[in-house]
RNA sequence: GGGGGCGUAGCUCAGCUGGUUAGAGCGCCGGCCUGUCACGCCGGAGGCCGCGGGUUCGAGUCCCGUCGCUCCCGCCA
């Protein structure tokens, strides 16, 4: 028996206590009489005392101790003097007076120090090659413990609520739609291959049809598209699928989800039912379908009051059908003259050709150089409607509605960023709500899906499907937590004759349908019941519960944004022989 | 595919308009030290300045290329 207590675990109450510990030398303390090591495992930090009239044996050993050496303890837990407590440390009232020490392992000296004083960043690249002695930091474990103890939270509401979790597997079809896929050529059957599955999307169906029910799966899924700060070429998503369930009870059901693992993980969820917005709504008061409702900013509406604005890049843009909104920037008085030109930059990279801006001073007075073309009563209209106050600063969009979205969203960000205006709310989650269906794929110029082939549209856009496609919003609920997208689902389509209906609206022809959704269609066929579900990005909330900006803190061993595997250096060359083997000509 | 940033000791960084022998803190090694907890004091080792080429009397510094990491755009139903 190595131990029978834990280094982190011990207290004031566990004094007296004759203990077995294990565990890795965070630090050692030598003052040439007495030695101090701080022993850590998982569970936390407990201060050593080696101490020679006590223990001479103990003490020979601990003089050859290094940082990172795996030792094996016997002691007796003391209450420190009053003096010598450490209010740092959760054992800091006790420490263990050792009177045997073994080393169970040495260490090569780590490349960078685990436990160290200041709060130096390691470069990324070094803690991924080495990821273990980085995950042997507490806030590495403390990221491994919270995605467990989400992943338990979420479980057990689902297992509750009487879902069934099925493994489907890895080795699956490809389809030329979505994302690119990872290939696994086939030995059995030379030059055919496998897909990594991008989303389980199509069987979780077929297990609706199979009459599961319930389903759910941690699933990983596979992309090779470029990566992201939040973008892995493998994550892992809570997929979920149910039958005979409407929009209402799915966004409950998901609500309850969301709630029972902020709780799982200590977190206050936030308050059901959830702000709602449709897509259309949120794009025009935020300029984007996954906004950061923790912060106001919200784009105004301002086309009539310039419509026969003596300004004439307003007046211009309302006569071509266009628009005039703006966002108010609470304190962006301060912002400086440089600052003011790169926002001007962002919004030319979105498509505008300039950025009207305006200083609101005392007095609600506007200053800036468009103000000189804008009468009283517009200016009156403007102050009004953004609700503009002394110190604030105003930025416009004028032309095409979808560019005046694209820019002010994109400048409402930048000026969040800028700003930092105080949080409403430590956690802003909403459903965002009926997508279009389909988009203009703006290369081709072709009709593409907007977020999944498979939803069902809404009941009264359906008749547009063939009319007026563009019109046609699906049964599609988003969630987005402080701006991020934690996932998407629908309703999906159970009647074949609709799927099939939609797949030709994007341009399939039925040979094509047939090869990649010929299955999938006929399965339909056979007493698909009404379902809808969801994909929810694991990672992504883990990053946020985490408080960090990037997926690979909370994921144990990610990829290099340029998808490599810096501790195993994967991808790797392959030999000859296996190429050969799988009829796979080297390149 | 495109754009930005970074690359100097084991780690985090400094190194000015090109100019003696490339520095600091931490870590590491050795010595001393009975209560430290970022222990302290003394001493020491440690550098292909990412790599290749160019300009120059002279390059860590300037130029070109390249590699790696990273952020963003495209891409990612």
């Amino acid at each position: 028996m190595y131990r029978d207590a834990y280094p982190g675990d011990l207290r004031s109450s566990d004094v007296g206590r004759r203990v077995r510990l294990a565990g890795w030398v965070a630090r050692r303390r030598d003052h040439g009489n007495l030695i101090f090591v701080d022993l850590r495992d998982r569970s936390g930090i407990v201060q050593l005392v080696v101490d020679p009239s006590f223990a001479p044996d103990a003490h020979a050993v601990a003089e050859h101790v290094r940082s990172e050496y795996v030792l094996g303890v016997r002691g007796e837990v003391v209450a420190r003097s009053p003096e010598t407590v450490n209010d740092h440390l959760p054992s800091g009232a006790i420490e263990v007076r050792v009177s045997a020490i073994e080393i169970l392992n040495v260490a090569r000296t780590p490349p960078f120090e685990i436990e160290s004083a200041e709060d130096v960043d390691v470069d990324e690249t070094l803690r991924l090659k080495y990821r273990y002695l980085d995950l042997r930091r507490s806030a590495m474990l403390a990221n491994l413990e919270l995605r467990h103890r989400a992943a338990q939270a979420a479980r057990a509401f689902l297992n509750d609520q009487g879902f069934l979790e099925v493994e489907t597997p890895y080795l699956t079809k490809s389809s030329p739609e979505g994302a690119r896929d990872f290939l696994v050529p086939s030995r059995l059957q030379p030059h055919r291959f496998y897909a990594l599955p991008q989303s389980p999307q199509m069987l979780k169906q077929i297990l609706m049809v199979a009459g599961a029910d319930r389903y759910y799966q941690f699933a990983r899924c596979f992309r090779d598209e470029d990566l992201r700060a939040d973008r892995q070429p493998e994550h892992t998503q809570i997929d979920i699928e149910l039958s005979f369930a409407g929009v209402p009870e799915i966004r409950e059901l998901l609500e309850g989800l969301m709630t029972a693992i902020f709780a799982g993980v200590g977190e206050k969820p936030p308050a059901s039912p959830l702000p709602r917005l449709s897509y259309d709504e949120a794009m025009l008061r935020f300029g984007t379908d996954k906004p950061d409702l923790r912060f106001g900013l919200a784009i105004n509406e301002l086309s009539d009051v310039f419509a026969s604005s003596e300004f004439k890049v307003f007046r211009g843009a309302v006569a071509a059908g266009g628009v005039v909104r703006a966002v108010c920037a609470p304190g962006g008085g301060r912002l400086s003259r440089a600052q003011i030109d790169a926002l001007t930059e962002l919004a030319k990279e979105h498509g505008a050709k300039g950025m009207a801006y305006v200083y609101v001073d005392e007095g609600r007075a506007l200053r800036g150089p468009i103000v000189k073309f804008l009468s009283e009563a517009e200016q009156l209209a403007l102050v009004d409607t953004v609700a503009a106050e002394p110190g604030d600063l105003v930025v416009f969009a004028a032309g095409d509605a979808m560019m005046a979205a694209e820019v002010l969203g994109a400048l409402r960000l930048a000026l969040i960023r800028l700003l930092q205006p105080a949080p409403s709310e430590r956690w802003a989650l909403l459903w965002v709500e009926e997508f279009p269906l389909f988009e203009i794929d703006d290369e081709s110029g072709r009709l593409t899906y907007g977020h999944n082939p498979f939803s069902l549209p809404t009941a009264d856009t359906m008749p547009l499907l063939e009319s007026d496609p563009l019109a046609v919003r699906g049964a599609q609920y988003d969630l987005v937590l402080n701006g991020v997208e934690l996932g998407s689902g629908s309703l999906r389509n159970h009647d074949p004759a609709v799927q099939r209906q939609i797949l030709r609206a994007l341009g399939l022809d039925d040979e094509r349908i047939e090869e990649s959704f010929g299955w999938f269609l006929e399965a339909l066929e056979y007493g698909a019941p009404p379902h809808g579900g969801i994909g929810l990005g694991f990672d992504r909330i883990l990053m946020l519960l985490a408080g960090t900006d990037s997926i690979r803190d909370v994921i144990a061993f990610p990829k290099t944004s340029s998808g490599t595997d810096l501790m195993t250096q994967a991808p790797s060359i392959v030999t000859a022989a296996q190429l050969r083997e799988l009829r796979v000509k080297p390149g």
